[in-house]
Order: structure tokens, then sequence, then C-alpha cells
DNA sequence: ATATCACCTCAAGTACACTTGAGGTAAAGT
DNA sequence: ACTTTACCTCAAGTGTACTTGAGGTGATAT
């Protein structure tokens, strides 16, 4: 099965060999083989560092992903898995949700500041802001 | 036209007062009137407050938000505000795209292991990882 | 009168998630 | 032989965004 240094990993996954390093510190990536002093990772790292990726760009903390590894490496802890899981998937629908109201205030301002230079330009009456309402693209 | 003491407006917006304050130091709130020593906020603090929080919400920092009030203060600046917004919404668009990719990979998990919980409570045969396929809700 | 409340300032402290730097090893290239 | 490359450890430092604490003021309740 094919393995990578650390500098593969790091490029592969496009995060600072320092950071990988880190995780290893905290706990959230264990095993990683060694050849020596170097690291080497294997497919079940990997896996471990997709999962890692995902819930840390979903807003979950290093503490939390500690507790999800320790659960998952713990068969007795499967209730507090689920309920975790449940808390974050969650928690996920609500980033969703508030990502998408406000992305559609922030294209309002957009658009609004666009007509405002384009009319500057093209020496035309200024837009006025109550006009920019709220749509969905 | 309505008015509030600091601590309404904590109320309001969910933020702690010393935030409020902080906000004001680093010149993200400014013009915030006083009777005596005590702030009073009025409407246009609170539009610059949504303002705040949208974009904080958005993941934009403290730095990139004193830029974008000094634009929006400042007429010559249209094109540079045009330009942090259009990046701004560009950012926004690829976090909901990202979000969207990462709730199906959590939703999986928290599938198998809700179904693992039911399969040890009823005795019955463990799921399988493969068995989840990735879907869209 | 006094005490409690709601506010104030300003400097220092905190939490989190890394990052940097000093000093070192071990194998490969020239 | 030597130097460059790719790693290593471990302690200390960094950046961001606040938060806390000490010490104080001025109006309202008892």
């Amino acid at each position: 099965m094919a393995t990578y240094s650390i500098t593969q990993v790091s490029k592969k996954y496009h995060l600072p060999v320092s950071t990988l390093r880190y995780y290893e510190d905290v706990g959230l990536l264990c095993d990683v083989d060694r050849n020596g002093k170097n690291r080497i990772y294997d497919q079940e790292n990997l896996d471990r560092l997709d999962a890692i990726v995902c819930f840390k760009e979903t807003g979950m903390s290093i503490a939390e992903l500690q507790n999800f590894f320790r659960f998952q490496d713990n068969d007795d802890d499967l209730d507090d898995m689920v309920a975790l899981l449940a808390k974050h998937c969650k928690r996920v629908d609500d980033q969703l949700a508030l990502l998408e109201k406000n992305r559609k205030h922030i294209q309002r301002k957009f658009k609004y500041y666009s007509d405002i230079r384009q009319a500057k330009q093209n020496h035309q009456p200024m837009p006025k802001w109550e006009d920019y309402v709220l749509t969905d693209s």
C-alpha cells in the first residue's frame, strides 16, 4: 500500500509540515509509522487527516476532535460519539443557513457599490440603497 | 429616533459589552454618542454593527473590516471598496460550496454511527462503511 | 446617608491554533 | 570529503480577537 513522507502529505493536503507535526503532538494523528526518526504516512493516517480537515473546516475545535477520536477508538463511547456527531450536524446546518443569509446581504452591498461606481463613471444619477432588495442570487 | 444603552445593544446583538467597546477601540464603531461618559447608540451605529456582524460571521478579519469602513467613509476609494466586496463575495461562495461538501461527509458519518448503535442494541449485523454513499440530504 | 447599579478607562491577561528557531542526524549528490 | 537536502526534537514565540481586573464616577433606590 502507498505511503507518503511528511513533505508529500504536506503538499497533498496544503498543510504546513509544522501543522502535521502539531496534530500529532496533540494526539489527533496517532500511530504514524517511522523510518528511523522520519514519519511515514499510510492510508489510514490520511483517512484520519481527511476527517480532521473536514471537521476543522466546519468549525470543530481541536478539543472536540480529540473527543471524537477518543470516542471512535473506544467502543463503549458510542452514545457520546453519536451525540457529538448529531450536535455537529446541527451546527453545520446552522452555519449553512447563516451563510446563505449573509451572502444575500453581502451581494446586496456589492451590487450597490458596483452601481455607484458605474454611475459615477457615466455621470448618471446615483442609485439608492433602498432599491437594492434582497434577492436569491 | 430610538437610542440604546450599551447593555441594551449587548442584549440585542448577543455580544458582550466588552466586545462593543473593543470594536470602538479598534475603530470599527466610531461616532458613538455620549451622555457624559456613557455610550448612546443610535440607528446609524446599529446599522454599522449589522455590517460588522455580517462580515465577521462570513470570516472577515478586523483588519479587513477596518479597510472596508475606511473605503466606505472615503469617496475616492470606490474601486478598492468594490474590489474588497467582490473578493469577499467570492470567499462566501467558496465557503458555501465547501460547507455543503463537508456537510455530506459529516452526515454520512453520523448515519453510519447511528446505525452501528442501532444494530448493537438490536443484536443485528453491523453496517458497513462502504454502504454509506454520499447523498444530497 | 449609603449602597447598589450601570456605566466608565486603561493596562494586562487569556485562549486557541499554530509557527519559528536553535541545534542536530542521516542519507544522497558532486 | 563535504555539502546540500530532508528530515528530526523541543521550547519558546506569534497573531487574532477578545476578556478580565483594578479602580473610579455618577445617578437612582432604601
